[in-house]
RNA sequence: GUGUCCAUAGUGUAAUGGUCCGCACGCGACUCUGUGAAAGUCGCAGUACCGGUUCAAAUCCGGUUGGACACCCCA
């Protein structure tokens, strides 16, 4: 209230006179323009170092599974021709008609960024033989997909995947085993999941079961929103997708694909599906699943985490399948292959979601001690000490950047690390350290060439 | 590609068109020049960009860029 008369009782008079010498602003400045700063293009984003207590145990875990189910890393290029993913997603998938980078290089060849690796991997095991290796092939693999679409939270024109795929073996227990890996990733970074599930069959069961479905759905024509009616003729097996009300009634008295699957196909779902049980690993039968990519064949699934949480909530973590034809499409001999990526800014956003919704937090990193130094000849010990410490094993948290004991004290306190090394000039004379113990305060003088054997025995690291 | 909404320090926020933008967290320093609580003091850092309206713009208008949401689709 005192604040508004203020201003009512000033006229404007008074502002008019004091808004004019306002336009040159910092006088000593003015003589740099300023710079521009720059922007990211759209869809891109830095992943910050913040980010890093998400992805690092990503990471470890995607390592410890391939070692464990025996997967070696493939890394293959950021880029290709871009024919290689027009063939093998397919015209008329969205990834390929409206989501690929496609552009010419200077010798005029259409190249593009990668959309998803499983093509390049097929690729990749053509070219070098891979038939050769021990049977079946089992490749891994992390890093940057590219997509052209629209962004939105946990989605992103470049993007992390991480992918598991098996080439050369057609049995079900490939799929089963591809399905735990999967789970088991998403289980380590302790998020909840469910595994939908389905198959759709060979190209010909597939073709026969969209005929009846198209015949199905064009009888009904009258019911359908216009999305469907477009897909009736785009991209059939999208029907099932929709989530529009008016369609549902249709929708549920629909064909279903496993009816339309042949006994070999049938069998291979089943056996995956007992394998499942067998493991134990969750999973819903979604008859309506299909895959946005041409070349799966029966068993697809995707990932969804499974907590109702308002961020990214529908969409996918991953997701994958059985893709038995593509490496002979691609000009290979006959491969049976399956396999799966997982997002890893969408996990990142599924942890997050899931430590906000348990009021839990990421693990801070944990170190065993903190190395304080005063003065320059301290600074050169505590570098020396610091490669010893390293060299037995301790994690030590240090800060040579710091001249105050002080500051550095209270880096030491807000780690939350047990015990303080501390180096002045006094102790390098006397080739001594003070021990301090962070939680009772007392200290203790040490021979420096005793260190690390003492401070391993205080942590029970001996 | 369609529709809707949004943009203030690194982060979260405040400012009837009128005091060259306030606060908190953060980061750094000091009070205490070799010892981590708290507190206090000081410092760092901002109106996304370009243009317009106006005596006066963070505030109104247009554009650009970026973000969010819902479609489409997917990771």
């Amino acid at each position: 209230m005192p604040k508004k008369q203020k201003t009512k009782k000033h006229p404007l008079k008074k502002f008019i006179r004091r808004a004019k010498p306002r336009a040159p602003r910092p006088a000593a400045e003015s003589a740099e323009k300023p710079k521009r700063t720059f922007n990211l293009l759209r869809g891109m984003h830095d992943v910050l170092p913040r980010e890093e207590k998400y992805r690092k145990p990503l990471y470890q875990s995607a390592l410890e599974l391939a070692d464990f189910f025996q997967f070696s890393r493939i890394e293959t290029p950021i880029m290709e021709e871009a024919g290689l993913f027009i063939r093998s997603i397919g015209r008329g998938t969205d990834i390929v008609d409206k989501e690929m980078y496609v552009f010419e290089d200077r010798d005029g060849n259409k190249i593009c960024l990668r959309p998803e690796n499983t093509a390049a991997i097929a690729r990749a095991y053509i070219m070098h033989g891979m038939w050769n290796m021990p049977l079946p092939t089992k490749l891994w693999y992390w890093g940057p997909m590219f997509r052209y679409d629209r962004p939105q939270a946990g989605r992103y024109r470049q993007f992390y995947q991480v992918g598991y795929e098996t080439l050369g073996d057609g049995g079900p227990a490939v799929d089963a085993e591809l399905i735990l890996i999967a789970y088991n990733f998403c289980q380590d970074a302790g998020v909840p999941v469910e595994i939908h599930l389905n198959s759709i069959g060979t190209p010909e069961e597939r073709k026969n079961y969209k005929t009846a479905l198209v015949d199905y759905y064009r009888a009904k024509r009258g019911y359908l929103c216009d999305d469907c009616k477009a897909r009736l003729h785009k991209n059939p097996l999208r029907l099932l997708d929709c989530k529009n009300e008016k369609c549902q009634p249709v929708k549920d008295e629909a064909p279903q694909i496993t009816d339309w699957l042949g006994e070999e196909s049938k069998s291979h779902f089943m056996k995956v599906l007992e394998y499942l049980d067998e493991l134990t690993v969750p999973y819903t039968l979604r008859h309506t699943l299909v895959r946005g990519l041409d070349y799966y064949t029966r068993t697809v699934f995707e990932i969804y985490p499974s907590l109702t949480g308002e961020a990214g909530a529908q969409s996918a973590l991953g997701g994958g399948g059985r893709y038995d034809l593509l490496v002979e499409e691609m000009g290979g001999k006959p491969t049976p292959a399956a396999g799966f990526s997982i997002g890893i800014e969408r996990m990142v956003a599924a942890i997050r979601a899931f430590n906000e919704a348990n009021g839990l937090r990421p693990p801070a990193p944990k170190y065993d001690l903190y190395l304080a130094q005063l003065g320059d000849s301290a600074r050169q010990s505590a570098l020396r000490l610091l490669n010893v410490l390293r060299k037995s094993g301790l994690k030590v948290s240090f800060n040579l950047s710091k001249n105050s004991l002080k500051s550095q004290l209270e880096s030491a306190n807000s780690l939350q690390v047990p015990y303080a090394l501390i180096i002045g000039q006094k102790e390098v004379q006397d080739n001594t350290a003070v021990i301090r113990d962070m939680e009772s305060g007392t200290q203790e003088i040490v021979d420096q060439r005793k260190i690390d054997n003492i401070l391993k025995k205080k942590l029970g690291k001996m």
